[in-house]
DNA sequence: TTATCGTATGAAACCGATTTCAATTTTATA
DNA sequence: TATAAAATTGAAATCGGTTTCATACGATAA
């Protein structure tokens, strides 16, 4: 087999099988569609038809007649980073399993790129349209693109993860201070009261949300909040590799560092490990998200867990009933839970008091 | 805003504008597509209404006319594995400057799934189809799997990633037994004789041409094959782990380990570290696929490279090309590099002699 | 045997674009 | 200014399904 000519076979029609059976096409349909009834022998004689030719009808003169396509558009910043795609994964079981498909789209956190996504996917004329993550956050402060996004409201209903209010938009929130709240008090539980805070941009609200928790859990324990160990950039290895550095040259070291997610406490451990300290024996280190990279790395990441299982399925039952037109709550909540890994312990004696 | 009803405004057609600006509708698709000459006043009268409802074409009307949709499908195994997305997103950014647009589906390995979702793109009519590893193995052994390949093959022209003699696809491969070459002359460059092989499938192609090649390579060498150093298994980090416990049992251990790739590898490492031993003093480790998972580790792994960026554009280039109709040559050759990293050294002296 | 009711079926319209073909308007040339 | 040539334009057909509506058919009951 040298070169290959392919392609050039004629698509059969639902005409084609209609004449072979003959009967009309308007049976054949209602077979196809099961929505009607067919008298049985013709009703065998047509699908036995079907399957001769393997025919499998045009989805695309199926969704412009129905004006529907059983489609979900979900927008993701990028697939590369594991949670999104262990997301999208989950939202592709999930929508397979409601009788829809998805269909996906990057926005390398590039805005435009996600405008011109979001085009895409209006024009491929998808029921609902999942957003994870991405520039959303840019809704704040670009008021063109807040308006854009509301006008693709007014025709297709648009889920999106995390919180906004500047569009009538369903969400699916993870409870960032649940989550929190899981981690300081694990941490506190096993004796630490020096605790760090590493990676992310304060400007983003799940990553803003976090802080406060982490401020007011402080407080309630009655410690005092040291701003030398919070220290932002974004959510890579790098980020947590230079913020620990930071952190580890204070005077007065932490005993626990939470990172962002898990990538940034790959980077935590590498510094930690060049400064010769160990984990958790000398500080502990947690995370969120809970991506394979926290079963990956040595040690294995203490990191809280969204159940993504669950998560997609949340959005894609709120994608598929707002397509369906169904009046449901906006506002759905993941809960988080405490993966415990290897990268937890005790205080050490040294630092307790 | 409490409970949101999106999604219920009248999406406006083609014949809406044009009633609008007072032309026909053949005279707005003429400015759509540009295909033919409209007078200029009309030209932006159009397209400012078209702005102000910030229309969008139907792309399944569209589809439906035009008898091709710019669409690229694509399988891929599962996208959670970084191999994949890696491929994926260069896919999408190469159709993008193509001008076209892919769609994802993911088989996880599933050969009913796979089927399904080749079925479904198909339905959707994509003009071609690229697979990316999968159960194309399958084909081998399956007959009814490959005649329904070959039936597809027949409408829309199918790339695979990987060698395929049952069916007329097109593929586009990775010169397997370059990249081992390049690993194997790397380590005895080093000075490694006591080389050892960790994971993958005989039954897989990829694994066995590197396999041969090892073989050669020790051959031209004079070095006596141990077959106590080949250890298969899948390609995730429990295999490395667990055939790298293995091999380090052994009286006369190996210096080096090839691993699958780099999720074996971590999984290697996490063995040679719990056996007390340092990489690369005491043992070498290098592996296949440079996914970022290599920078994350410690040490950072050296691994081969394909370039995932070309690989992308030379899939999506026979994909659109085949879709086009052209005659291309229907194999084409990605090569690797090595990227080295921290995890290769020299052989440590004690077995060197 | 005939009237009646329910089921099965086909013709035709529709979904929203593109494109061909013929008609009309412009523009250029004599 | 008349006429030929070129540039625009709209009507209608088409892509491949679904669905409505009217009709034909078959079965049942009187």
């Amino acid at each position: 087999m040298e070169n290959v000519r392919t392609g050039t076979g004629k698509t059969i029609t639902i005409y084609d099988i209609a004449k072979e059976a003959g009967v009309s096409a308007s049976t054949v349909s209602r077979v196809l569609t099961g929505n009607a009834a067919v008298r049985q022998d013709k009703k065998e004689r047509i699908q036995s038809i079907i399957q001769k030719y393997n025919f499998r009808p045009n989805a695309l003169a199926k969704g412009l007649s129905d004006t529907s396509t059983k489609t979900i558009g979900i927008i993701a910043a990028d697939v590369r980073n594991p949670y999104y795609s262990a997301l999208f994964v989950a939202c592709e079981v999930a929508a397979e399993e409601a009788g829809y498909s998805v269909s996906l789209a990057n926005s390398l956190g590039e805005k435009e790129r996600e405008q011109a996504q979001l085009d895409l996917l209006l024009q491929q004329r998808v029921d609902a349209i999942i957003q994870m993550g991405g520039r959303v956050d840019d809704l704040i402060t670009d008021d063109a693109y807040a308006e854009k996004v509301r006008s693709v409201c007014r025709t297709t209903p648009v889920v999106v993860t995390g919180k906004l209010d500047k569009a009538p938009v369903h969400s699916v929130v993870i409870d960032e201070a649940m989550g929190m709240n899981l981690v300081m008090e694990h941490l506190i539980g096993l004796g630490h009261k020096k605790i760090a805070l590493v990676g992310g941009e304060m400007r983003v609200n799940s990553t803003y949300l976090k802080y406060q928790k982490y401020r007011e859990i402080l407080a309630k324990y009655g410690i005092q909040e040291n701003g030398e160990y919070v220290v932002n950039g974004t959510y890579d290895p790098e980020t947590g590799y230079e913020a620990t550095n930071k952190i580890l040259e204070l005077k007065d070291r932490p005993t626990a560092i939470i990172a962002i997610n898990d990538f940034a406490a790959s980077g935590a451990l590498r510094s930690i490990r060049e400064h010769r300290l160990h984990v958790p024996e000398d500080i502990s280190v947690i995370s969120f998200d809970n991506t394979y990279i926290a079963d990956l790395v040595m040690p294995k990441l203490t990191s809280v867990d969204y159940n993504y299982e669950d998560y997609g399925k949340l959005l894609i039952e709120t994608a598929t009933s707002a397509a369906e037109g169904k009046d449901t709550a906006n506002v759905r909540m993941v809960q988080p839970e405490i993966v415990e890994r290897d990268s937890t312990g005790p205080a050490p004696r040294s630092s307790r008091k």
